[in-house]
DNA sequence: AAATCGGGGCA
DNA sequence: TGCCCAGATTT
């Protein structure tokens, strides 16, 4: 039997019922595959469902302000993803008519689809035949046909993508490229993997040579720099505290923040010294770590060393933020549990 | 080609 | 801890 039609029949019989597959609606399809990226199904499930409540159309999340759309993606990270995605739903609300690129060729053009995800929408919302290759592919394909080159390399996913060219079912673009990513994410794990039921065990490569948990090779590693930030929860006589916007190209862009001390030096800081060389610092009547503990918050490339200090004052701020509106500004998920820990 | 961009789950 | 997840963009 050819792998197209041994894959499809596994599909048919372990399959995941995910929402996104109940239309062809390709706003909903766009929407699931940036809400996927880099991110697992159970994750990105719930803000599937949010976002596709909160915006129904692709006009309702053209006329949303982009705080709104970052508030509803906050905690799903990769933060770029939410701002393209608002961008994307103007071009397509205002330029395009409400209608989205019919072609994988015309929906590389959209800002947030890349190769992957023109290749889903075009396969999936339109039946075009191209080959989608992520996660799963590279490591379906690795095994099964004993791929050892390095998935890290542009050089390589040009090599996958003309294999899953060669596999693909022209008849049905759109039941292969969903069976291959739910085969990888179902049957052909990445760790711990139980090739028993497995439907390619006796002509897989890597189970054949016991090479399952070697492949694909990915040979890339990333470097973390250590990094200290000491948050300012400012707090007057009224219950007001004090926001800031980070709008630098950084992590968390266009995010919520409390005033920050930030550095990638581990250098001490002496908090009551370092607030009275700021501004209006004599309306500060009491300063207090709120955290015994520094807080770890692990990112791709950071690790970020935190702590919160309560800085009470007698006077009101230019910009009050009062307590209660806290929950109307999208922050980083490690400041928003802070904050709840706090209210709980 | 390499670096950057989050957060969570799992052995 | 290290690796991975329906990757894209910038440098």
């Amino acid at each position: 039997m050819i792998f197209s039609n041994k894959l499809i029949a596994w599909y048919l019989d372990n399959k995941r019922f995910l929402p996104w597959r109940e239309t062809k609606d390709p706003y909903y399809i766009w929407l699931s595959e940036i809400i996927l990226q880099q991110t697992r199904v159970a994750q990105g499930l719930p803000y599937f469902e949010a976002f596709k409540q909160t915006y129904p159309t692709v006009f309702n999340l053209a006329n949303a302000q982009e705080d709104d759309v970052l508030l509803l993606w906050q905690g799903l990270g990769y933060y770029s993803r939410a701002r393209n995605l608002h961008a994307t739903a103007k071009k397509v609300a205002y330029e395009l008519n409400g209608q989205f690129p019919t072609t994988y060729k015309d929906l590389l053009t959209l800002k947030g689809v890349g190769e992957y995800t023109a290749a889903a929408i075009a396969s999936i919302a339109y039946d075009e035949v191209v080959p989608v290759v992520d996660g799963n592919v590279f490591r379906v394909l690795a095994r099964i046909y004993g791929i050892t080159s390095d998935i890290s390399t542009q050089r390589t996913k040009k090599e996958f993508q003309q294999v899953a060219a060669g596999l693909i079912c022209p008849e049905q673009p759109a039941i292969f490229n969903q069976a291959i990513m739910d085969f990888g994410a179902i049957q052909c794990t990445p760790k711990g993997t139980d090739c028993t039921p497995c439907p390619f065990i006796t002509t897989c490569v890597a189970y054949q040579t016991n090479q399952v948990d070697k492949l694909p090779v990915k040979l890339s590693k990333t470097k973390v720099k250590n990094r200290y930030m000491d948050f300012l929860i400012y707090l007057d006589e009224a219950g007001n505290t004090q926001l800031e916007q980070r709008t630098k190209k950084d992590i968390w862009q266009n995010l919520y923040q409390f005033p920050v001390v930030d550095r990638f030096e581990d250098t001490p800081i002496n908090m009551e010294e370092y607030l009275q060389q700021q501004p209006s610092s004599s309306a500060i009547t009491h300063i207090e770590c709120l955290t015994q503990e520094v807080i770890i918050h692990q990112l791709s490339h950071q690790k970020l060393h935190i702590h919160f200090w309560l800085v009470k004052t007698n006077t009101t701020p230019a910009n009050p933020i009062p307590w209660e509106e806290l929950n109307k500004f999208g922050f980083p998920i490690v400041i928003h549990n802070f904050i709840q820990s706090l209210t709980v």
